[in-house]
DNA sequence: TCAATGCTTCGGCGGCTGCCGAAATGTCAT
DNA sequence: ATGACATTTCGGCAGCCGCCGAAGCATTGA
């Protein structure tokens, strides 16, 4: 009974011309302002604003409050999923959701990737986890973690420049980032880029060129195993 | 502009609640009246009647009259696929359609299986390929096909009971018949039960006990290089 | 502090669509 | 032929939903 109607009320919803287009925009697995979207749909802000704050409440997308910008984005692999299983129902062939597809698949990026500035991908969680587990980070409000004592003792041990991290007053500091591959929160903030800069000041991690693709080194493994007690 | 508008319809299609109770019921992959399908779906049947021919429509599903009864089916593979891809969204994890999905990927089943009284499945497929290839099948109409004079020859020699076969006039004789999981045409009708029967006649092929997946046995193997010039 | 910007909430209008009753069509059985 | 059954078509009603204008918050920058 439930199930039923949860799935026909998610179709439902994707069955709208506006919130189709807002969801193909958002095929590009990137996140759009509110604003964006509603051009992109060709409706006002205030129409766009209902359907985003519907297809949130419907875990279809995820908001994040940046300055006076909200910016939406797909909330898991799944709804991508079903817009690519739609796609090809309807007879698309190429579009723009067809590199969507591409990177959403590719293992590389699945394993580590850069989330803005801080890591994302199996390695981010493998990171954040180990330190939520070794009581180095605790929950702090929804969205938040608080580094303890033990926590500091940890990131001087590594490396990690935790003076600038505090510094940067304007951002937060141990921020909750949910990872659109593993489904989980990892560590992002000003904490979460300071960490990500060890990773690659201390060669354990590499860049790949015009890429949100992270490469971790045999090193980097090593450290995960040795610092980190995880392996990945 | 047009392809938005086809997936938006289609998911608009998915998303009402006696359609999506209809779809659920479909994706057992088998084939339901309408009456079947409204009285799931809860709604008079007027009112399926209605639903189901938009969705015809729309081709998510193919009909298929019987006497006085229609006959509903999903219309392709990607149907159910997006059905899928919506129920794990919905955070459905077992139910009704778990049974299917295993039964559509099952490899023995979409090896070789019957459809009704004849064979489906990549080995239905290799028979009609041949037969076609061979001119003993040619096209007539949208949906049937001609058994040639070569092809007559050929089923008697194969010892096919092709007097039986065309006795049967309340049928067709040589019907095109899209296969669920190949998604191309095989033969069917009252000659496509008839080569069916041969291959169970003569020990090419065994049905397995509760299930609609056929065996090909090794003679059965042997037969399809040696008679259809097929390898499967 | 004040104006500009981005976003959301509220209220009301218009259209679409699902629903059923009634009736027509087509098929089977006697 | 006649009645029973399955399905479809027609017509009209009711409710839902998307849309926008107006107004209200929140954030940013001068």
């Amino acid at each position: 009974m439930t199930t039923v109607n949860a799935l026909s009320e998610i179709a439902a919803l994707i069955g709208d011309p506006a919130r189709t287009a807002m969801l193909q925009l958002l095929m590009d697995g990137r996140a759009h302002t509110a604003s964006d979207l509603a051009h992109t749909a060709g409706v006002t802000a205030q129409t766009a604003s209902g359907h985003l704050s519907r297809m949130v409440e419907a875990n279809l997308l995820a908001a994040r409050a940046e300055g006076r910008n909200r910016f939406y984005r797909l909330a898991s692999p799944d709804v991508a999923q079903v817009m690519e299983s739609l796609m090809t129902l309807a007879g698309m062939r190429a579009g723009p959701a067809s590199r969507t597809a591409a990177w959403r698949r590719d293992p590389d990026l699945r394993f580590c990737r850069t989330c803005y500035d801080h890591l994302a991908g199996q390695v981010g969680i493998a990171v954040t986890d180990s330190l939520t587990q070794h009581g180095h980070l605790e929950p702090k409000g929804p969205r938040d973690w608080t580094l303890t004592n033990s926590g500091e003792l940890f990131c001087e041990r590594l490396g990690v420049d935790l003076d600038g991290a505090k510094k940067a007053e304007s951002r937060h500091f141990a921020r909750q980032c949910l990872d659109w591959s593993e489904r989980r929160p990892h560590i992002s903030g000003s904490l979460g880029a300071a960490i990500a800069d060890t990773f690659f000041k201390r060669g354990w991690a590499e860049r790949l060129r015009r890429s949100r693709t992270v490469r971790l080194t045999d090193s980097g493994r090593r450290a995960l195993g040795s610092h980190f007690g995880a392996s990945v």
